[in-house]
RNA sequence: GGCGGCGUAGCUCAGCUGGUCAGAGCGGGGAUCUCAUAAGUCCCAGGUCGGAGGUUCGAGUCCUCCCGCCGCCA
C-alpha cells in the first residue's frame, strides 16, 4: 500500500514431535506429511488472494543451513551448554507431558500412585536426559528494555503486559529458567540434528523461529564475525552489499505462540548479535459461538468451504472488519453475509453504481442530448465517450474537490474535511494492525458521501437539464454545475475509499478502481491526494451496470402474489441465513 | 492457589491522561426519496456504564472489597 519494497513471508513449521506422530499415525514418512499440509496452505493463500514473497518450509536445505548456523554461533558464544532435562515422559505417546497436562492415578502394576497423562490416559514415568540449554535468564534485562521501547514492540497493550510480567518472573540468577533447546535422537528424530553432536535435534522452536533469517536473507555464513555493540547490536555488512531485510518490521502471530516471538526468540537474536524484531502483533483466535474450534467438538470452520459460499472478498472483509486484536473473535456466516451485504454492497457498491448511472452522467457531460435518443439500440463507442467521462467545470477547466464543494451545500464540506482526514487515520489504524477501526473510517466517508448524494439530489437536477434539452432551452448552469460537481466529489470518494481498501479487499478494489480507470501506477496510498482524478477520463464501465459486491439479499417474491406481506406493501425482507453449522 | 485482564443499549463494541461520557454500528420499529445492487436518507434504544463502598467540587473513567467470566502461571 505504501509501495516500500517489502519481504511478505510466510510459511511451515514441519520438525517436531507432533509431526513426527502424525505422520506416523497416517503411515506417511514426516516429509510426506508436510508437503501435503504445506501445499494446502499455499492453495488456500492463493485462493484467498494472499500473497507472500517467499514461502518457507523448515525443511528445506536453506533454512537449515541458517538454524545450524545460528547454533553454532549461540554455542561459540557459550549460551548453548549441555544440562539435562527432566520431565515427565509417557512412553505409548513417546512424549514428553507438560506439568499442566498431568493428571494424579495410580500405577496399574502395583497400585502406586502416578501421573497420568490428561491427554492420553497412559502412565508417566520421570525421566531425565541430557539436553542443551539455552541461558535464557541472562536476556532478562535486554528483553525487559526490548519490551519497554517505542514505539511497542508488542502490541496490542494486553499482551505487551503479559510478555513484561513473564520476563519479570525470570529468576536471573539461577538456570532454573535456562530454556531446553534440543532433544536426544533416541526420542525425537525428526528435527535439524545440532552441529557436531547427532546424538541431539533441535527443539523445534529454536530451529523454526530462525525462518524469519532465512528469508530475510541474512548472510548467516558471516554470523560468528558479528561483534556485539551493546544494547542496540547491529548486522556488519561485511562485504560491503549484503543485503538483509532483517530486522523485521512486524511479526504477525497468534496469541498461542506469542512467548515464543516475543521472549525466547529476541533472546535468541540478542544471543546472536543480531537485532530483535521491531514489533511482535498477537491477534486473538477464531471462536465459533463462542468456544474455541476443536477437532473433538467438530465445529471447526473450513476456510475453503466458506469462500465457496460467500466468495473472496465477503470472507476477508469478515474477518477484517469483525475482529479486534486483543481478544478472540467469533465467526459467524450470518455476520459474513450481513456485513458483505449492508457495509460492501448497499453502501459501497451502490454508492459506485448510482455515480456510473447513465441518467445522471449523461445530463451531466452532454445536457444537450434527449435522453430518448437511443433507448434500446446498441451503444457505440462514440455514444459513450460523449458521456462516459468524468465531469468538468462548465468552462472545461478540471475539478478539484475544494472547487467541488464550493457550489455544493454543506455537507460537501463536511465529506471533504472527512476524506482529507482519512488517509492518516487509515494509516495510524493499519500500522497497528487495527483493521476494523481503519475500515469504519472508510466506511463513514461512504455513508456521508451517500448522505450527501441524497440532500443534493442529482437525479432532480438531472431531470431540470434534460427538461431543459427537449424544449430546447439554454442549459440551468446552477443545476449542471452542481450536478458535475456532486458526480466529481463522489467519484473522488469512491477512489480514495478504493485505495484504502485496496489491501483488505484487493480483488473487489481493483475492480473497482478499473472502472474508476485509475492508472495502475497510481494505487498506492501516495496517490490519494497526489493523483486526484482528472477530468475528462473516461469511464467506460458507465456503459452497463457496476456491480462490484453483488448482494445476496433477495427480494421478497412479491410479484408472484403468495408471498405479499399482510400490510400489502413490498416487505423489507432480509435474506435470513442458515444458521452456522459449518463443518 | 498466584498473577493479569475483562464485565457499557437485544448483539458486537467506542469511550486517551476523571468534568457535553451515556455513544456508534447491527438487529428491531416508523417515515421518506427514486439516481442506484428492493439500494439510499431520516427518526425511534430511556441502558442503575457487573454489585457495594471510598477518594474528589465532580467517576464507566482513580482506590478497596464482592460477584461473574477469561487468560497465563502453579
Amino acid at each position: 500500500m505504501l509501495g516500500h519494497q517489502t519481504v511478505f513471508s510466510t510459511g511451515t513449521d514441519e520438525h517436531g514431535m507432533k509431526i513426527q506422530q502424525a505422520a506416523a499415525a497416517e503411515g506417511l514418512t514426516p516429509l510426506e506429511l508436510c508437503d501435503r499440509t504445506s501445499t494446502r496452505f499455499r492453495e488456500l493463500f492463493d485462493l484467498c488472494d494472499i500473497g507472500y514473497t517467499d514461502f518457507v518450509r523448515t525443511t528445506e536445505e536453506r533454512h537449515k543451513a541458517v538454524a545450524r548456523a545460528v547454533w553454532t554461533k549461540l554455542a561459540s558464544e557459550q549460551l548453548i551448554y549441555l544440562g539435562n532435562y527432566a520431565g515427565w515422559y509417557s512412553v505409548p505417546d513417546e512424549t514428553f507431558v507438560p506439568e499442566a497436562q498431568t493428571v494424579a492415578g495410580v500405577r496399574k502394576r502395583d497400585g502406586a500412585p502416578c501421573k497420568l497423562s490428561l491427554e492420553s490416559g497412559h502412565e508417566l514415568e520421570w525421566v531425565e536426559q541430557p539436553n542443551y540449554k539455552f541461558k535464557l535468564p541472562l536476556f532478562k534485562e535486554k528483553l525487559l528494555q526490548w519490551l519497554d521501547s517505542q514505539p511497542a514492540t508488542v502490541a496490542p497493550q494486553n499482551r505487551l503486559a503479559w510478555t513484561v510480567q513473564e520476563v519479570g518472573q525470570m529468576k536471573a540468577t539461577s538456570d532454573a529458567d535456562d530454556l531446553s533447546v534440543s532433544r536426544l535422537t533416541q526420542y525425537l528424530q525428526w528435527g535439524i540434528p545440532t552441529p557436531n553432536d547427532p546424538s541431539h535435534v533441535m527443539y523445534v522452536w529454536l530451529d523454526a523461529l530462525t525462518n524469519y533469517l532465512t528469508v530475510s536473507q541474512v548472510p548467516v555464513h558471516k554470523l560468528s564475525e558479528v561483534k556485539k555493540t551493546g544494547a542496540k547490536p547491529e548486522f556488519p555488512a561485511l562485504d560491503g552489499q549484503v543485503f538483509s531485510a532483517w530486522p523485521a518490521d512486524y511479526h504477525i502471530i497468534g496469541k498461542d505462540i506469542l512467548k515464543f516471538h516475543a521472549i525466547y526468540w529476541p533472546a535468541f537474536l540478542l544471543g546472536a548479535g543480531l537485532a530483535p524484531p521491531k514489533r511482535v502483533i498477537a491477534h486473538g483466535h477464531w471462536t465459533v459461538n463462542g468456544q474455541k474450534m476443536s477437532k473433538s467438538k467438530g465445529n471447526g470452520v473450513d476456510p475453503f468451504d466458506r469462500v465457496a459460499v460467500h466468495g473472496v472478498d465477503a470472507v476477508r472483509y469478515f474477518l477484517f472488519r469483525d475482529s479486534q486484536l486483543d481478544s478472540d473473535c467469533d465467526y459467524s456466516d450470518t455476520r459474513v453475509t450481513d456485513l458483505f451485504n449492508g457495509e460492501l454492497a448497499a453502501a459501497f457498491g451502490n454508492l459506485l453504481s448510482r455515480v456510473f448511472a447513465r441518467a445522471l452522467l449523461q445530463p451531466a457531460n452532454q445536457p444537450s442530448a434527449t435522453l430518448s435518443s437511443s433507448p434500446s439500440s446498441a451503444q457505440t463507442a462514440d455514444d459513450l465517450a460523449a458521456w462516459a467521462f468524468v465531469p468538468s467545470k462548465l468552462d472545461g477547466t478540471a475539478w478539484t474537490r475544494s472547487d467541488a464543494i464550493q457550489v455544493l451545500p454543506p455537507i460537501a464540506q463536511e465529506l471533504h474535511d472527512k476524506l482529507n482526514q482519512l488517509p492518516s487515520l487509515v494509516h495510524e489504524a493499519y500500522t497497528d494492525a487495527q483493521f476494523a477501526r481503519g475500515i469504519t473510517a472508510v466506511l463513514f466517508s461512504i455513508q456521508c458521501c451517500n448522505r450527501a448524494f441524497t440532500i443534493v439530489e442529482p437525479w432532480t437536477l438531472a431531470k431540470t437539464i434534460r427538461e431543459g434539452a427537449l424544449k430546447n432551452e439554454p442549459v440551468n448552469e446552477t443545476a449542471l454545475t452542481q450536478l458535475r460537481a456532486m458526480l466529481y466529489l463522489t467519484l473522488e470518494t469512491l477512489r480514495i475509499a478504493s485505495l484504502c481498501l485496496l489491501p483488505v479487499l484487493p480483488r473487489s478494489m481493483t475492480a473497482a478502481l478499473n472502472h474508476l480507470s485509475i492508472p495502475a501506477d497510481q494505487r498506492l496510498a501516495q496517490h490519494i491526494f497526489s493523483s486526484p482524478l482528472v477530468s475528462g477520463t473516461l469511464l467506460p464501465a458507465a456503459g452497463g451496470s457496476v456491480v462490484v459486491f453483488p448482494s445476496t439479499r433477495r427480494a421478497n417474491p412479491v410479484t408472484t402474489g403468495a408471498a405479499a406481506t399482510q400490510s400489502g406493501k413490498p416487505a423489507k425482507t432480509k435474506q435470513k441465513k442458515q444458521k452456522d453449522s459449518s463443518s
